[in-house]
DNA sequence: ATATCATGTGTACAGTTGTTCACTTGATGT
DNA sequence: ACATCAAGTGAACAACTGTACACATGATAT
């Protein structure tokens, strides 16, 4: 029953995955990343790869999957932390923001996946999105925040606001991560979008 | 001063961007394309590529100008078909689908390069919303609309408008062309978007 | 008429790619 | 103890890559 052996299971298989993501991190797209770029970064021979991945498109997808944990321990910190609805916005911005500087690779890979060439991946990530949708729409009835409107137009505004924070990720990794002035702005930008868009939805169907 | 040659001056040159277009259109991304395989698509020697490009990322750059080009035209067509305030949103993003539909490769580009691998070409793109943003938040201002918002808020407000339009871009592409039922969904989404970030605009920092 | 120039062609080369195959090795189940 | 199995290795392959060079050709300028 000892399951300790030389190499920890799935350990090569790790490795691939962080060696593509630091190949994304290097500026490079993932979907220009070839099976030997992927194995020389791992330090582990290209026929390796073989053992874990069907081709580099199946790691991708494997990737989406973690990615996914990564937005659930997002979502799971921003629950714990915006309580009250008054500064709501900003908390969660900056909560995202922070994520993202400290998930780089994974969000520019996420970034990259919205228009990617893997149709796979590209309906994994859109589907992450979606779920995110969906809880943010039950978190702000939990709150009592928008009650007014149908459930089909409060989709509708959280799908909205689900998108533009997406889109922050653009203005974010275009960014040095030490450039802390710049960050703040782009931080400041999306709550203001953000509060738009609430604004909107405070009056949609009501006058 | 016969500029007429044999074969027309900037001929292939234009038959390699097409090219390239074109691999993008078949669902390649442009970051994995390289110049052997561009010039095969346009029927010409590899060699003659660097007749006209240094590099494909050079290639991305024009092709950024030409992108421009059609937005530009976009542009012109929206502003002589929306005269008045009313359905100003259904038809501005009806003349939005139906020139991603009529310019899908070069739109795919669009899409792509927002988090492609070249930073240039990257620029590139968001400079051409930020021109777009700034023109739209021109007319808006001619229609008499949202006159109560400051300059900086107007442009906040359009900047956000186009990001959203921009989002809907990967709904467009991802699907069919022939799938008309869809695609009218995308239309009506995308419109209701719109009309939210509008009424929020309209109740910005006035009650 | 002749030199210059922009454009396109063909050949060549060294480096890289994806993938296969036969092989080792250490852990696991009986 | 022994067979089985998952995981890793190294050598080999043909195909493809970017790029360089020498050359052809037709238009243009003097």
């Amino acid at each position: 029953m000892a399951n300790v052996q030389r190499r920890r299971p799935g350990e090569t298989r790790e490795k691939l995955m962080t060696a593509a993501l630091t190949l994304v991190g290097k500026g490079r797209h993932f979907a220009s990343i070839g099976i030997r770029e992927v194995t020389r970064q791992a330090g582990v021979v290209p026929t390796s790869f073989y053992r874990h991945f069907r081709s580099v498109d199946d790691l991708g997808l494997q990737l989406v999957d973690e990615l996914g944990l990564v937005l659930r321990r997002m979502m799971r910190e921003a629950r714990a932390n915006v309580l009250q609805a008054d500064k709501l916005i900003e908390e969660s911005v900056g909560i995202f923001v922070a994520h993202v500087l400290a998930n780089r690779n994974f969000f520019m890979f996420m970034a990259q996946g919205l228009a990617g060439e893997s149709r796979a991946v590209q309906e994994g990530i859109r589907s992450e999105m979606r779920f995110f949708a969906g809880e943010l729409a039950n978190d702000l009835r939990r709150l009592k925040l928008l009650g007014h409107l149908s459930d089909s137009d409060l989709d509708m505004a959280c799908d909205l606001l689900v998108r533009t924070v997406a889109f922050s990720l653009t203005d974010i990794l275009s960014i040095s991560p030490e450039d802390d002035y710049q960050i703040e702005q782009v931080r400041k930008l999306t709550s203001r979008f953000l509060q738009l868009v609430m604004i909107g939805a405070g009056h949609w169907e009501s006058g």
